[in-house]
DNA sequence: CACGAACAATACCCGTACGGTATCGCCGCC
DNA sequence: GGCGGCGATACCGTACGGGTATTGTTCGTG
């Protein structure tokens, strides 16, 4: 069977697209990762990368292995992290979650699990915009609260807990602040208010109008000072402050606050919280 | 980072918990692995395995790491198989399901995705209660059809496709065999006619007194000869014969037929058969 | 209580293969 | 045509994975 060190290395090379360079990621020279990687394609009885002097491109076959190895070391660290953390018998679970977002359900979640008379701690991890699902993907959390269609609960379990409407949030006195309702049409349409861009997986902002944002108090800001609106779930109305107005948005998605967690590593804590937060 | 290696050592010695017997399922010496098992622990900095002269235990961390040793290993396998097939260009998709059940809907999707103009070839693979969601998890499926409550859908992406009632199969001629209803009370407490037991995942059979099946021509046989009664979804009754009467049961769990693919092999071809069948 | 069986750990040895350095061969480009 | 960049090849040392033999410990058992 394939070994993780050759993933390793082979996730390397397909990303670098140069042996030089992914040597030189992977701390070490490039003769030996070359052979590697021919051993990788002899064992597999595949090509993995087309050579030319000049340039090196995946095959077909190595675009498919790039994708399944990088789910494949994610599951070692994953299974590492969480060996450790059953190890380390500090019982807690880890509950990971975007800054902001579902504070409410969040607190209300933690209230009435902690009235649980087998509760464990729970450290609540607040972090950026789809960070939470990498956490729970590779074990640095065990459960985490993630907001359809947003977030992708593609491989966890999960039980829906909230669905809400979303709203779009201007700075207090824009002469649209009074309508009733806007749609994503009439939003879109506000030029002098573009709509943010939040930061991809990796890191990277897509291209647009709008400013670049990383968490909730850089756009309300934003929005304060007129420079961006944002459509965001009425929930967050409770982060704001008496300088915004709030216009609801029919027509936006509505977004699900969902529970999720790694279907696997079921745990009784993690089944607890779970059972908890359908209930509330 | 772990190896797979020590990781298929690990498995092997938790589930024997015994070194000699895991060693001999290796095909490898004792001692050897003893040390890796050790190195193992030393790397991960937990203990993984209580050993006594006697008798060899896992630690609270040791099952945890044996239940995410189990899906990295699955991953691994699944990478491999669909590297290799990627690279064979044979440019099939596999569709996993359990023999007999949804066969009209499989035909239905079938037919309709080779009216696709870029339809590929479907290798159907016909296979008993339970083993499609291995089949889908370790990669030798592309896509499966399964049925919620029986199959778990953990970890999957997968999409609903039809729900329906599920009914009693009598033999004909059955004192009960012409009432309107029946309650799963009723059903569970016709003890000359037990329901049967199907397999678990790892081959043994759940203790009771109905028969063992494998499959469902085992089970009509056995209902025909007046030893068993079975709880089946609606449309499994194209499969029956005259001498088999069917009685709705109203609290049932109803079943759901969905199609199911791994979250991250989306596939041109999945994503279009997935597609089709959304549109059935 | 002593002996033996069972079993994991230790000691020791060997071969493979992994990683390093040096070099080659191939291809673009000034 | 020579030079530079890059991956492959050649060659070498060592570390580590695996094998055999043995020890140590702990139960049963006569």
């Amino acid at each position: 069977m394939v070994e993780t060190r050759e993933l390793r290395y082979f996730v390397a090379v397909a990303e670098e697209l140069h042996f030089g360079r992914a040597a030189q990621r992977l701390a070490m020279a490039q003769p030996p990762l070359s052979r590697a990687i021919q051993q990788l394609e002899r064992r597999l009885g595949v090509v993995l990368l087309h050579r030319t002097a000049r340039a090196v491109t995946l095959t077909e076959a190595g675009s498919v292995l790039l994708r399944e190895a990088r789910v494949v070391l994610e599951a070692v660290e994953a299974a590492e992290r969480r060996t450790r953390r059953a190890a380390a018998d500090r019982p807690g679970v880890v509950l990971a979650t975007k800054a902001g977002a579902s504070s409410e359900l969040l607190s209300k979640l933690l209230d009435a699990y902690a009235a649980d008379p087998c509760a464990v701690a729970v450290e609540v991890v607040l972090c950026g915009p789809g960070e939470p699902e990498s956490l729970l993907r590779n074990g640095r959390a065990d459960v985490a609260l993630l907001h359809r269609p947003y977030d992708s609960t593609a491989g966890f379990d999960t039980e829906d807990l909230h669905t809400e409407q979303q709203v779009v949030v201007l700075p207090a006195g824009h002469p649209l602040a009074n309508r009733p309702h806007m749609s994503m049409a009439e939003v879109n349409a506000l030029t002098d208010l573009p709509l943010p861009r939040w930061p991809r997986r990796d890191g990277s902002y897509p291209d647009g109008p709008g400013p670049q944002v990383r968490d909730y108090t850089q756009l309300t800001q934003l929005i304060t000072l007129g420079r961006a609106c944002a459509v965001m779930p009425e929930s967050l109305r409770a982060q704001l402050r008496d300088d915004h107005a709030i216009v609801p948005v029919p027509d936006a998605p509505a977004v699900t606050t969902v529970i999720a967690w790694p279907p696997h590593s079921r745990s009784k804590a993690v089944a607890d919280l779970v059972r908890t937060a359908t209930r509330l």
